[in-house]
DNA sequence: TTATTACTTGACAATAAGTGTCAAATGTAA
DNA sequence: TTACATTTGACACTTATTGTCAAGTAATAA
């Protein structure tokens, strides 16, 4: 199971790059994108699109583990997890169907 | 489909409570009590046990509904809301089999 | 009508969480 | 050692969350 961390820096290291040059075009200091890749803290979702330009991965695809990570995070520790997911499925559905006139 | 603002505000009324009542169980002011019954403000967590007390309401069914209110507005915008429930799943799965030593 | 009661609204304050910078420390390899 | 990449932690800035308060609305009774 892997975190979109550890995806990113596969990623980077694989191509060869440095911390430096990605934070550069993230526009971040590189001490945020070293703790991103160690899951110190959580990236924007401004990051994650500008790691997928530059890393040339799956823009949806990282977006959806970078979502997929925080929701985990937030549940982990409740017994109901399962249960908080599904219903939260239905929702969706419902929110989807249903959606707000504004 | 039912918000935990309108299963909160349907028992309290049929339980014949005033918002001042409740809301000075939770220790907090019936402002927001009034806000969270109709999903203007978020309950914490805190809020969700003392109300499901005092509501006579199942403590853990109250805590899956705010939850999963929570996910559910998290994710509706985006169209790969059904992939992320089921990566987060998966996460959460692996999360558990492994759990951080901390 | 006025008074009372319950609830709602919005401006604001206090606090917590998120996001970032920077410089020093650590690791690694020539 | 020197040079370079990464990590760490203290701190500052910004944004979001959580709350208070007082004035507003609505409904009802006197």
């Amino acid at each position: 199971m892997e975190t979109v961390g550890q995806i990113i820096r596969a990623k980077r290291e694989s191509q060869g790059l440095l911390l430096r040059q990605v934070a550069a075009h993230l526009d971040i200091d590189q001490a945020i994108l070293s703790k991103i890749e160690r899951n110190e803290r959580k990236p924007t979702k401004e990051n994650i699109f500008k790691l997928s330009q530059i890393l040339k991965l799956d823009k949806d695809e990282l977006l959806i583990q970078f979502m997929s990570d925080k929701i985990a995070y937030e549940i982990a520790d409740e017994d109901c997890a399962s249960r908080v997911l599904k219903v939260a499925e239905k929702k969706v559905k419902y929110l989807r169907a249903h959606p707000i006139k504004s």
